[in-house]
DNA sequence: CGCGCAACCTGTCTGC
DNA sequence: TGCAGACAGGTTGCGC
């Protein structure tokens, strides 16, 4: 479940520790990490490389590296999906041993172990900026705290299409970063109904739904994530956005600024949480009319 | 093309 | 207590 935030939280704390340090070894202990690279070519292919910087781009996370050529950039991303960690150890505290998936060693001692119980996680080498951004083109859409990122923009996306708007927001190449704890939260910051058809949203609603969307992430990164589904820190402390949730995983509780009690319902095949006083489904017509191209 | 959904995994919880 | 089945939910790929 890491999302925008908890990605965020691991790369502020790992990105001093690791830049310009050197990575002497790798150790592959589930070749599903690598797929489809072989353990032995990854393991290889990223001895002796230098990281430049550690980013973050939705919910990857990503490291620039460069070798003893000059000539050699390539990107290592990381994607934790559901139940993946990266746990940092300066050398001499005890290490993970379970559901350890793969190990980087540094060249001051230091190493930080993928671990992973579900194994749905994966890393992968890209190499040139080319093959990096054509890599996010078609599968990332705006990153949430970039200047373009508006409610105009939500509108260009949302506008005709009958998807309810929780699903939108789940899907990555409209808006990078956003899942499901996320999703909720902005919706009801939002006051707007999980199943709305997206193509249905005001204008005065997607500035709500924008403004939520930012207030929300901004909430989940000060708090240092949410440790929900096993996620921990760099050094395995805990977020507390978990404690700070208005919707998410509390139906039956009360709604933060109604009395109604909060519900649980299914929707695109995920638990949704939200309140129905609050955020009221809007019966309304959807114009499917064409979209022009225009310049 | 847009959209829903199964599949990928495994630990944990629920009900019988 | 034991065990089957549901559930968790990010991404991909398939099918309508």
């Amino acid at each position: 479940m890491p999302e925008l935030p908890e990605v965020e939280t691991i790369k502020r704390q790992l990105a001093a520790r690791v830049e310009g340090r050197k990575i002497d070894q790798v150790k592959v202990h589930d070749p599903k990490l690598c797929e489809p690279f072989s353990p032995r070519v990854f393991e290889e292919s990223l001895r002796d490389m230098r990281v430049v910087s550690l980013t973050r781009r939705g919910k990857y996370l990503i490291a620039e590296l460069a070798g003893d050529d000059l000539n050699s950039q390539s990107f290592l991303l990381m994607h934790l999906r559901m139940s993946g960690n990266l746990l940092y150890s300066n050398g001499t505290q005890k290490l993970e041993q379970k559901y350890v998936r793969g190990t980087f060693m540094f060249d001051d001692g230091a190493s930080i172990q993928f671990v992973d119980p579900r194994r749905f996680g994966r890393i992968l080498i890209i190499e040139g900026e080319d093959a990096l951004s054509g890599y996010f083109e078609k599968r990332l859409g705006i990153e949430p705290f970039e200047q373009s990122f508006t409610p105009e923009l939500l509108f260009e996306k949302a506008r005709c299409r009958r998807r309810p708007v929780k699903p939108f927001l789940l899907d990555q190449a409209n808006l990078a970063g956003v899942g499901n704890i996320y999703a909720d939260e902005a919706l009801f910051r939002a006051g707007i109904h999980p199943a709305q058809p997206v193509g249905t949203l005001n204008r005065a609603e997607l500035v709500s739904l924008h403004a939520g969307i930012l207030d929300a992430l901004k909430a989940g990164i000060s708090a240092g994530g949410a440790s929900v589904e096993r996620f921990r820190h760099f050094d395995g402390g805990t977020g507390s956005m978990q404690d700070e949730f208005l919707v998410h995983n509390r139906e039956g509780q009360t709604c933060p600024s109604c009395k109604a009690k909060i519900v649980k319902i299914q929707l695109a095949g995920r638990g949704t949480y939200l309140c129905r006083s609050c955020q009221r489904l809007r019966r309304r017509t959807l114009k499917t009319g064409r979209k022009d191209k225009h310049h």
